[in-house]
DNA sequence: TCATTTTGTTAGAGTTCTCTAACGATGTTC
DNA sequence: GAACATCGTTAGAGAACTCTAACAAAATGA
């Protein structure tokens, strides 16, 4: 008669994950998240968190006793940084691809992270790894009369600035992210997995242009311990093959 | 004391938007729609479309006396087009942009067609305005190795396909909509308004590559009347000289 | 330490959307 | 025209999510 506390919900209410989302980046930022940053953040009740929580609790995701300090689960961390990586990518796509203001570009992020599906996700990081090899497309764009205009909001130059990174991109040679050493950092050009690993990887924040820093390397079939988007993660070797990169600083 | 019928709503929910745009392409496709349709086409009860169809009534985008036949409101016309137009931008761009299928690229539009911003709308349809005069761009995606690979599911070849027309489009003088005569087809290249002209226009279903059928055009300042995804619309002359199309057939 | 403020919880209620069940109303068939 | 089927409505209820109001617990401060 235990509710089922180890049985992932097929798939999560969106103001449920948008609580998960929260406390996930109130605990990055802050160290701890309560309930009254919580309803802040979210802009509802203190009494609405309050039943959530024993929502999230009882599916697993959060850990919670009354009164005391909440936290995520494992299940919960990577609920939220599934969540959160198609949120940095729709953002990135209507900042950088489609020239939003970087507000704009957020809140629209928002609206649609919940209903991005897997596919449509690989394709999207597919097309902007294809940016990173090919700069003439988004530079085109911005300087196309149709593209971002003089009159318009917070242009945020997304076009010239993204293309020169881009040519660089094009120029350097890429490797895997298994090459480097602890204490190297590095920049996701592209993530040569495909089908459930591919999957694993992106739903983790692993996306082109994403920083990575390795933390700890051991030798031959241990896991590659990374840091990414603040989240540290243990890459096995197959994973981490996958990953190629061009060395930043 | 009578409850708001001329008020339109600030936003709609998205079953309600649902409903709409069920009721108008039931209207176009059968010349009616009863409640056992809808109910049929978005899988609920009777009942439930039965209570929803009173809500739409009473906010005045739905014509419908119990138990006689189910039709639009102006109003209610107007918005369902523009959701759907929604639709149909989204669709575009998960299929041709990012190759996926038919019904996926369908599906996944579904879901965000509700959350699309003005915004995000116009610029997106800038994104296809510069598409039709850059054919490189998708063209060079469908034949990079990280795009459409030949194990994925219905690649529908949208990257060379799109680009044959692309390339016509280029060479093509582009002209005014107010310049075709009645009966002539065109397909639209660019909407040159901006604001909410510009909205205007996007909301009715005059995107890039949509196919325009002009029925009517009286002179001087009178509305040009056309044919534009089934529906019927009248252009003011300022509205006509804003959009830009490739004769066709 | 006692009063005050801050924080979190519970109780109760409202909204929206959905369902099933029962019931009218309309139409069809023999 | 009676029996049957189809269609639409109403009544009643439940699931999610939210709110306000009242209360309990903890922290703060004089």
């Amino acid at each position: 008669m235990f509710p089922a506390a180890n049985t992932v919900p097929a798939s999560m209410s969106e103001p449920l994950e948008d609580y998960l989302e929260t406390i996930y980046l109130l605990v990055q930022e802050h160290g701890f998240a309560r309930v009254r940053d919580i309803a802040k953040a979210r802009d509802v009740r203190a009494a609405t968190v309050s039943i959530s929580l024993r929502k999230l609790s009882e599916a697993g995701l959060v850990n919670y006793v009354r009164r005391e300090y909440i936290g995520l689960t494992e299940k919960g961390e990577e609920a939220a940084r599934r969540i959160l990586t198609r949120h940095r990518l729709l953002t990135r796509f209507f900042q950088e691809v489609l020239g939003m203001s970087p507000h704009a570009a957020g809140q629209q992020a928002c609206a649609m992270e919940h209903s991005l599906t897997d596919e449509a996700m690989d394709r999207m990081v597919r097309f902007f790894e294809f940016l990173g090899t090919c700069p003439s497309v988004v530079q085109a764009f911005g300087q196309c009369p149709m593209g971002v205009r003089p009159g318009d909001e917070a242009p945020c130059g997304a076009g010239s600035e993204t293309c020169a990174k881009c040519a660089l991109n094009h120029k350097e040679a890429s490797m895997s992210v298994s090459r480097l050493k602890p204490g190297q950092r590095a920049v996701v050009t592209q993530i040569t997995a495909t089908g459930p690993l591919r999957q694993r990887l992106l739903d983790m924040g692993i996306l082109p242009e994403t920083t990575i820093d390795v933390e700890r390397s051991g030798p031959g079939g241990h896991p590659l311990w990374i840091r990414c988007q603040g989240a540290q993660l243990a890459l096995r070797r197959a994973e981490a093959d996958c990953i190629r990169v061009r060395q930043a600083s």
